[in-house]
DNA sequence: GTTGCGCAGATTTTT
DNA sequence: TCTGCGCAAC
């Protein structure tokens, strides 16, 4: 196989197949490219069946990235190569071999607002208000747990070692658990940790999956816990062929439970390990990539790379200084303007932030110069309250004990079963020791047995009624009939729809348009998947928050925390609010070490997403928590040396503005840069470009002729917003009007 | 069962 | 300053 597109340090990474292996990959170093000309070496040199072959990472995005990488360059049929995330990876196995555990093997598998629901519940049952203890703690308590590898008759020492059994949260997690397992439900973490207990419990799983999995590759190390340490140790103990691929330096996510000792221990684990570093970068220029090395440096938990490169030395790294955010937002969103007026398409532009908060102003200033941009942020469809009723109806069908679910529908619409009424169905089944969903049916069929519950004639006949629609769906399913017909079943004999169509307001509207949306997906994930069915739609929506992957890159800035940015790249990067207190962030200003090391990373992480230009951004007074704020200019600076950046002060030129003022800030008025920018006339700005922007932001303009997955042929009446947010109102051949945010819709142009 | 008020809290969020 | 949530009143 020809690796001449590789350098020595990647060569070697993509040769080295057999035994344990650790690859530090800096930022930018072609990790990707090295990892799937692994594969290919694997499969088409070392004739290694893809049926072999395990590849986890920890993203979908970097999972589908992968895959579709892989699958470009390979002639072996790769279908069998597991290419995918921990947790899916994780879901397949305990769904193969739930019976071990004790589940079946379509249990739900609970997101966190849902656990969070179920903390809650055990509060309430205890008598113990949310003051007292929050919700929350007991969840991040539970999270710790599960990071660790800690599953209810564990027997690893080293996991018992690291945490308290007498706790007083211990016996929260506990119920929790019981509750899960009521429920038929895994929680994320969860997932991790009941494969962890299939390998270690049961030899013959163990056995059988070692023997499955002779090359095991781990993208993103730096992330996984101590959990999944485990579970990949395990995995690999036979075969010894255990491949990790990671970058210290890029570590963010620590309070999420990823354990640096995972990459700082491994040769200690695996004491014949090969270490394999890949410390030339392809991505920045010099002056970003020494900068950037200055500032990493700095920690002292690490294993330490020197990255270098051969671009080019490029452009200084610009420290604008402002007065306040809103000139922050102001200067950024002119001089974004000017870039993409000299030519540069708007998409090789992103702005990133230490906080989501801070995208407003960032938004704000950008929408006044109609330049297109899109709010990268965890999509929030299938957590809007109808989405979510709906994919509870479709978990009751799937998994009847996931109580839940059950209850969160049960009276939605509302059929007369009210928060007293469920109240006494819940105690009657914890009672007689049945599921919620169990004890409702026997209400159903034998009313004689239940008088003692006072039941109404009006909850009796909802009761029936709902039961009828659920019991209906589940013989649909086990006739292996489409998602998408139970799931049209559901939300029309709910009467939900009816609900909404009732209630005519504008925000019923929109609730119905997102249903429609629901089915859309529904229907994209059908005609995506050969064995399509409900359980892995619902699977495949928990586990994959970002939405339709349909979005090619429009001409539009990215706006993204600096946590999302990870893994990405672009030639004009813009960070703002590089402030103490706001990045670093307060939280970690205590004088605790490690936090502090790791607002580090991340601030390099920023740093080396950017290709040619890298600007730093920063307020003098900022508005925080509700009043003006003054915070000096990050301690992250001053770790660049001063021969990278150069200091811009950015100062809006005020008509009012007297011309004694003028003279103080003379020196920068008339010679740099900006002081033509500042000559803009807003107005005239504003003008010019909006002639020109919209024709860049829609891939659906008004007029054009589509085509629609469910509904067929239409036409294009109206455009509103853009990015995520984008939406088209269709008319369709029937005569049918429909609006459709961009993002999920299956529509075409023809 | 819904609406509305008042108060606390306010990073990051691959799954 | 803004938002989300719990609780109280209709």
């Amino acid at each position: 196989m020809n690796l001449s597109h590789l350098n020595e340090a990647q060569r070697e990474a993509v040769r080295q197949t057999e035994g344990p292996v650790m690859i530090l990959a800096g930022a930018g170093s072609g990790k990707t490219r090295t990892l799937v000309s692994r594969v290919q070496y694997l499969l088409e040199e070392k004739k290694v069946s893809p049926f072999r072959i395990l590849a986890v990472t920890f993203s979908n995005k970097a999972a589908r990235e992968m895959r579709e990488r892989i699958a470009q360059n390979s002639q072996v049929d790769f279908g069998a190569i597991q290419v995918t995330t921990f947790h899916s990876f994780c879901a397949k196995v305990l769904r193969q071999e739930a019976k071990y555990l004790g589940l079946s093997r379509n249990f739900t598998i609970y997101d966190t607002s849902e656990s969070k629901s179920i903390a809650k519940a055990i509060l309430a049952r205890r008598g113990i208000s949310q003051k007292e203890v929050s919700p929350f703690e007991i969840l991040q308590y539970i999270d710790e747990l599960k990071n660790l590898g800690f599953y209810l008759g564990c027997k690893d020492q080293e996991t018992l070692d690291s945490f308290e059994m007498d706790d007083y949260f211990y016996e929260f997690f506990e119920e929790f658990e019981s509750e899960l397992h009521k429920s038929n439900a895994v929680d994320f973490g969860g997932l991790i940790t009941g494969v962890l207990n299939l390998l270690e419990n049961f030899p013959e799983v163990l056995e059988r999956y070692q023997k499955r999995f002779h090359y095991i590759l781990v993208d993103e190390y730096q992330d996984t816990n101590r959990a999944q340490f485990r579970l990949v140790k395990l995995l690999s103990e036979k075969k010894k062929n255990i491949c990790v691929v990671g970058d210290e330096d890029q570590s963010i996510y620590s309070w999420r439970g990823a354990d640096i000792r995972n990459i700082l221990d491994f040769e200690k684990i695996f004491p014949d390990a090969k270490l394999i570093k890949l410390e030339q970068n392809y991505r920045s220029s010099k002056n970003i990539i020494e900068a950037a090395s200055c500032v990493i440096a700095k920690n002292q938990h690490r294993k330490g790379k020197e990255m270098w490169t051969d671009n080019e030395q490029g452009e200084f790294i610009d420290l604008i200084e402002c007065n306040d955010d809103k000139s922050e937002a102001e200067f950024v969103a002119k001089e974004v303007y000017r870039l993409t007026s000299q030519g540069v398409d708007p998409k090789e532009i992103a702005v990133f932030y230490r906080t989501n908060a801070q995208s407003r102003t960032i938004e704000d200033a950008l929408r006044r110069l109609k330049i297109p941009y899109k709010v990268v942020a965890g999509i929030k469809f299938y957590e809007r309250k109808e989405v979510k009723d709906l994919l509870a109806y479709m978990r009751c069908v799937v998994n009847d004990m996931d109580s839940l679910a059950l209850s969160r529908i049960i009276n939605t619409p509302t059929r007369g079963i009210g928060a007293r009424t469920l109240r006494k169905l819940e105690d009657e089944a914890i009672k007689l020791d049945l599921s919620l969903w169990e004890l409702i049916n026997k209400t159903v069929d034998f009313p004689d047995d239940f008088k003692h519950l006072r039941l109404s004639s009006k909850v009796k006949s909802g009761l029936r009624e709902f039961t009828h629609l659920i019991h209906e769906a589940k013989a649909l399913e086990e006739q292996k009939k489409s998602p998408l017909d139970i799931y049209e079943k559901l939300r029309s004999e709910s009467g939900y729809m009816e609900a909404l169509r009732v209630e005519k307001s504008y925000e019923s509207q929109g609730r119905m348009e997102n249903l429609d949306e629901l089915s859309s997906a529904i229907s994209q994930y059908v005609s995506d998947e050969s064995q399509a069915s409900l359980v892995g739609f619902l699977e495949s929506i928990t586990l994959d928050t970002s939405g339709g992957d349909s979005e090619e890159p429009l001409s539009e800035v990215s706006l993204m925390t600096i946590h999302g940015s990870k893994g990405l790249e672009y030639y004009y990067v813009f960070v703002v609010g590089i402030e103490d207190t706001v990045f670093p962030s307060f939280q970690s200003m205590d004088g605790d070490e490690a936090s502090m090391e790791e607002e580090r990373r991340l601030f390099y992480v920023a740093m080396t997403r950017a290709m040619k230009k890298l600007y730093l951004c920063y307020a003098q007074g900022r508005m925080l928590w509700g009043s003006l704020r003054f915070n000096p200019p990050s301690r992250f600076i001053d770790e660049i040396p001063d021969d990278f950046y150069k200091v811009k002060p950015y100062r809006v030129k005020k008509k009012a503005l007297e011309s004694s003022k003028r003279k103080k800030y003379a020196d920068f008025d008339d010679s740099d840069e900006f002081n033509q920018l500042n000559q803009f006339d807003d107005d005239v700005a504003e003008v010019s470009y909006v002639s020109s922007a919209p024709k860049v932001t829609s891939k659906y303009p008004v007029g054009s002729k589509i085509k629609h997955k469910l509904y067929g042929t239409g036409e294009v009446l109206e455009v509103d917003g853009f990015g995520v947010d984008e939406k088209v109102v269709i008319k369709f051949h029937d005569g049918a009007r429909k609006k459709f945010l961009v993002k999920f819709a299956p529509i075409e142009r023809v």
